[in-house]
DNA sequence: TAAAAAATATGATATCTGTCATGTTTTATT
DNA sequence: AATAAAACATGACAGATATCATATTTTTTA
């Protein structure tokens, strides 16, 4: 099994302000987990005893709706750590973690995490400065969410993934994601998410070859509204 | 000037984590404000360099969409803290804080919070779980936006505003602000907001007199969609 | 490979919401 | 108290979005 302290992956999160010692001995206790497209992770209400690092792979975090919809609230990926909150916060997972391709996730467990937040003071501040950035993501999305139309948020959408997972040899996004995973990423029917993109295909914005969808115009994209 | 270790209202936040001598040098650099109704206490931008401690009243904080309009995030009140996002991700101010009513709040400068994290892991551990709720409550909020219809965002603006400060003698909600702010809360025109508290009153869900609105009728409002 | 299931696509229509216009009421200012 | 400014209220209308229906295509499964 591979070993947290040559383990690159730490470098975007908070694990790299803990020191060789304390990485050692998560590494002792950590299990690697494998995880195939479309497999949960964790659900809403579960209890979680440890976080999850992302070696590789995408998942998406939603919640259910009232209204019996899924609303993605994030996408993570390579570096991120889930489940953090809930163990801090001592709560059942507000969230679903479902894995959008295969992953590949290390599991540590909660009195790991705990032990070195009480004696590692750098470790919580990296950890305060995760979250303070999180929340500020947060805050925009609301903003977003109430002010700009389905259009322009299925725009941004494309756009980020196009900025955070790059482009295949043929150009098309390099993450293949459904329209209903678009649709709830951006919070509208699917049919609307459908309809928009069918749109943005005649405007000559984008192209599409099944599932699959390549930027065409990236500066129109942003333009629209 | 009022002392931070006899304050009651640190038990509502994270300084009540801090110990005595602790609390006795914050209170010793710290100074008390006082703040009229619609004075603005910072802006998306400013550099802050502390922390805002509210003892009295509630402020609004807000963010200027691209389309020109005021999203607000998040009400605060009594034993509230804002500003911490800021210094620990040392980063300008994200949000525009004003007051909504009279204000009582205290400021404490940047090194004396910094230098307590470093030396104080209770007090870490304390705000991490502050900024997890505050996480979580923001995952909620992205869903509503996205999933629920105006009218009963609306709906739940009211309850919200029962719940947390309550009712006046007549029974009026005692936090008392204007259309547009609720239409800023809910995230829609202020006409919108308007048009639709005129049909909860026709539905005998709530009164009014002038900026005053009495809930008549809090089952149906719950039940709105 | 065939059949079944899931995902995509699109039309028709109703509803919700935003915008613009205008008038009234309330609040603030001199 | 008079005036100005701000907030509230409501109508008319256009545009955006959700819903329901149905057809087609793609993917999965047996």
């Amino acid at each position: 099994m591979s070993k947290c302290e040559q383990c690159i992956i730490k470098q975007f999160n908070s694990l790299k302000s803990l020191t060789k010692e304390e990485l050692v001995r998560i590494s002792n206790c950590k299990t690697t987990r494998t995880i195939r497209r479309g497999e949960v992770i964790f659900s809403e209400g579960d209890k979680i005893n440890g976080v999850y690092c992302v070696k590789d792979g995408i998942c998406k975090l939603s919640k259910l709706s009232e209204n019996g919809k899924d609303q993605i609230v994030k996408l993570n990926y390579k570096g991120d750590i889930m489940g953090q909150r809930s163990i801090i916060g001592e709560e059942n997972s507000n969230l679903t973690a479902i894995a959008l391709n295969d992953m590949e996730v290390c599991f540590i467990p909660k009195t790991e995490i705990l032990s070195d937040l009480e004696k590692n003071p750098n470790f919580s501040l990296e950890l305060l400065r995760q979250m303070a950035q999180d929340l500020k993501d947060s805050d925009n999305t609301i903003v977003n969410m109430a002010q700009k139309s389905v259009r322009k948020r299925l725009a941004d959408a494309l756009l980020y993934m196009h900025s955070n997972f790059g482009e295949d040899d043929e150009n098309f996004l390099k993450v293949v994601i459904s329209r209903e995973d678009y649709a709830n990423i951006v919070g509208t029917a699917t049919e609307s998410a459908i309809r928009i993109l069918s749109q943005f295909k005649n405007e000559g914005l984008i192209s599409t070859v099944g599932k699959q969808i390549k930027i065409k115009n990236i500066e129109g994209l942003k333009r629209v509204e």
